[in-house]
DNA sequence: CTAGCATGCACCCAA
DNA sequence: TGGGTGCATGCTAGA
């Protein structure tokens, strides 16, 4: 039972202090300074009104093509080993988290719709963040799926993009060794600046990429049933900061 | 000194 | 009782 905070020494605000910040940035009711044994946490969010599925992932759509599809990097994210263990979570940085997806208003988040770039899913996974420290740390959700289904291990990369004229996000998975080949091939140095690289403005064709088990065939996104209005990108354009508009 | 973030772990709840 | 969740803890980089 872990019943004391054990400083290390490294910082000259204590616990408490740190976590008196922490209650009064978010305006977390009832909050009193865990002095001792950690309080009893409040009981869990329901999440059966989200209608999430079993999986978090819906149906495989019939194969399509995301071709000449105009689509702006927005960041990408190495994955540690938390990121891809039975968690099924992965943190997301904060500056790009803030900069590129939709404000957060409650700790409990918002579902995001984010087509894979590999054409054969749509991944619903929730946006949320946690109180940390006086700051906030930015979950995705329901990333264990995507992970199986890529493969992906520690020092791998997610890659997240905008599709403004479909107004949904396009994820993908980029094996450790493959980023160096995007760069290449693509042009795009994916360690600039967000703004260097959206100034590009990407026309992704990622039919050369050799280990796509998908057959491309000139089809657009627009294509597939179901990506219309329907996307349930929860947190609507009114949310998205003024750079997404770019374009 | 502070913020960011990787990860540990107490606690909750469904099976 | 084991797995999942939410938050705490500790390490690191940078201001």
């Amino acid at each position: 039972m872990e019943g004391t905070y054990t400083e290390n020494g490294k910082s000259s605000r204590t616990r408490s202090t740190r976590q008196r910040e922490q209650a009064d940035l978010f305006n977390i009711p009832g909050f009193t300074v865990q002095t001792g044994p950690r309080m009893p946490r409040a009981r869990r969010a329901n999440l059966e009104g989200l209608k999430i599925s079993n999986s978090h992932v819906l149906p495989p759509p019939p194969t399509r093509a995301i071709v000449r599809t105009k689509l702006k990097f927005l960041f990408k994210k190495q994955l540690q080993k938390s990121d891809v263990n039975s968690l099924r979570r992965m943190v997301l940085p904060k500056k790009e988290a803030e900069t590129h997806l939709p404000v957060l208003e409650s700790k409990e988040g918002i579902i995001i719709d984010m087509m894979d770039m590999d054409g054969t899913h749509e991944w619903c996974f929730k946006f949320r963040f946690w109180p940390n420290n006086s700051s906030r740390m930015y979950v995705l959700e329901y990333t264990g799926e995507f992970v199986s289904t890529h493969s992906l291990i520690a020092g791998d990369y997610v890659l997240i993009y905008r599709d403004d004229e479909r107004e949904t996000y396009v994820i993908e998975a980029v094996k450790a060794g493959d980023l160096e080949m995007r760069e290449i091939f693509d042009g795009i140095d994916f360690s600039l600046p967000i703004l260097d690289v959206m100034g590009m403005s990407i026309d992704y064709d990622p039919s050369f990429l050799d280990d796509s088990p998908l057959d491309y065939q000139g089809e657009t996104m627009a294509d597939f049933d179901g990506l219309g209005s329907g996307s349930s990108l929860v947190g609507d354009n009114d949310n998205f900061p003024a750079d997404h508009n770019l374009g």
